[in-house]
DNA sequence: CTCTAGAATGGAAGCGCTCCCAGAGATTCC
DNA sequence: GGAATCTCTGGGAGCGCTTCCATTCTAGAG
């Protein structure tokens, strides 16, 4: 080794250096008031020599700030996490994030064992904020969010329960238009395919399916549900058809279910749309590789992300936000 | 407010309240020996008492150990990253950090504000150890990882560049097995799509289509590229369609080009399996939901993440692993 | 020319924890 | 019985940075 195994430099070498005191560089470093041109340009070019960049757990320590944010995915994660939904909405968040200078730690917090680890996270102030995911109802990790003393951000709103701070997309809309496109179609035997029924969502895309047919003075039919993945949604339509054999329309809670659906009609030998029409929701990637290509109901995923990301960033800051709803609107393919 | 806004308890509160100095009071914190087993119950009495938690900023200052390791994705992230794929990996380094009691920091670095940041926070010591995940030839963040002094792992290695230490998986066998499983069923015109020729994975899976085809006396086609996602796939399957009508069998670098070379083929009128049989590389879920269900070359994508993981917790533990090359293996399904 | 407000400056006290070390007691062993 | 060896114990020095504050210097006001 030629060069010995210097430490990282410190401050107070960059100020010994620069010849000024270590408060003198501090301000420096913050560029805050208070540093003579000389002084300033003298630490600027220490800094330089040294190749000196600041410890940012020293900082954090004296600061009380971690330059960092939580983003907790909860429920089964293998399983839901591999929705591409998540990738998205953590490309948003990250984005957001970026802009404010805080980076991101991700949490999953599916087992007991990783909701414990993330309450700890938080009663350590591991963290200067949280954005919960995706939370269920009676979501233990609720427990967590209402004991920590750090600002909180809910993506999508949990079930029973309305956070003071959160960031949703327009489900009931989104959901209406949706099974009123269909009606406008001409259909008249709409079914829908639904979520798990503890999730908001869920409801609130169902509510929205509800009053579309009320509105056309139809009886909503009961519906099936899956679990947001192809095959549940391939089950649940299976289960529909024998329920419904003259059904001309299914308006599933999610573009997977969609999918799946779509499989199983087409084993049931029902056209689409022809037959069947059938509408999904999210505009995933999927909706445009299915055949037929699927008309659904596109939410803003990434945006999801970037404003959880943006209201948590300025709850951080001392402002107090107002919740969010993002639209949504339907994207008309060729299933419809 | 009916109770102050007290501060968190400190150690020395702690220690205060149990009777004893701050330094036993961190022993019992770490359980660390020399401490009798008085001291030790009072301690422990006091911590529950006053509900303490140990500043971990504090912490890592004094201990030079952040309890934060970063999983670096770089390159197009909206795109890449919604790949299922880095959400298992994810999901995998995530358990496996959980054991060793690191948090996770996941860093999207394709913008160049990205990987400045990255690099900042490397230089910053704001983690322990880095996973880099996928990353290609030339990539920029290279130069980062060539640049810090901590542990790096690579999950995947970059082509054109054996890092000391990475974990991947056996693509040469997978792809190999993979071809040779279509010239068992009899296929003779094997053509292959495959990835983005900067990356290793792409080269590794094609060398192995080669070593098969020459092993059975055949000649190498030239292959299709894609960009792995499914509407490259297609375009790639018309190309070798025009180039070479008479193909039985086509091997994708992945599932989800897999998927579109079999809507390429259903719409060029060609029967799957019948015609042309259809192997992918991956198993991702997307595999048993096409028409019809793919064959294709299991990768143990959250293993991967999880090994990439255990091996950063080992290298920060001091230890000095061997990179690791996990199996491939092939599951038949109805395309072949 | 004196007075005073404001800028510049560095000393020093934290932030909350770990860990080395020296001293006190308890044990062991010849 | 005394030397040698351990276990306990708490004092105190960091870890590297921010920030308060008292002091000095500068310059404009009167």
């Amino acid at each position: 080794m030629t060069d010995m195994p210097r430490r990282r430099p410190t401050l107070d070498e960059v100020a010994e250096r620069a010849g000024v005191s270590r408060s003198a560089a501090s301000r420096v470093l913050n560029n805050a008031p208070h540093v003579s041109r000389d002084k300033r340009e003298a630490v600027q070019r220490a800094i330089r020599e040294l190749r000196y960049v600041p410890n940012t757990t020293a900082r954090a320590l004296a600061t009380r700030q971690r330059g960092v944010a939580a983003l907790v995915i909860s429920g089964e994660t293998p399983a839901i996490f591999a929705d591409p939904f998540f990738a998205k909405v953590i490309v948003g968040a990250s984005a957001a994030l970026e802009e404010a200078d805080l980076h991101l730690m991700l949490c999953l917090a599916a087992a007991d064992r990783s909701r414990q680890r993330l309450a700890e996270l938080l009663r350590a102030r591991g963290v200067d904020g949280v954005m919960l995911m995706a939370v269920r109802e009676n979501d233990p990790v609720l427990h967590t969010a209402r004991e920590t003393e750090l600002p909180v951000v809910f993506g999508g709103r949990p079930a029973g329960h309305e956070p003071p701070w959160y960031v949703d997309a327009d489900n009931v809309g989104g959901a209406r238009r949706a099974t009123e496109h269909l009606l406008a179609r001409g259909r008249r035997r709409v079914v829908m395919i639904c979520g798990p029924l503890d999730t908001q969502v869920s409801r609130e895309r169902h509510r929205g399916y509800r009053e579309a047919m009320i509105l056309a003075g139809l009886e909503p039919l009961p519906p099936a549900s899956g679990d947001f993945t192809e095959p549940s949604g391939a089950t649940a339509m299976t289960e529909l058809l024998e329920r419904h054999p003259d059904v001309d329309a299914v308006f599933a809670a999610n573009d997977n279910m969609a999918a799946g659906a779509l499989r199983a009609l087409r084993g049931a030998g029902r056209a689409v749309p022809h037959d069947v029409a059938v509408v999904g929701f999210d505009d995933l990637d999927i909706a445009q590789i299915t055949e037929p290509s699927l008309t659904t109901v596109r939410q803003p995923i990434q945006a999801l992300g970037h404003e959880t990301a943006r209201m948590l960033v300025r709850l951080i800051g001392g402002e107090e936000p107002s919740p969010l709803i993002l639209p949504t609107r339907l994207v008309a393919r060729s299933s419809t």
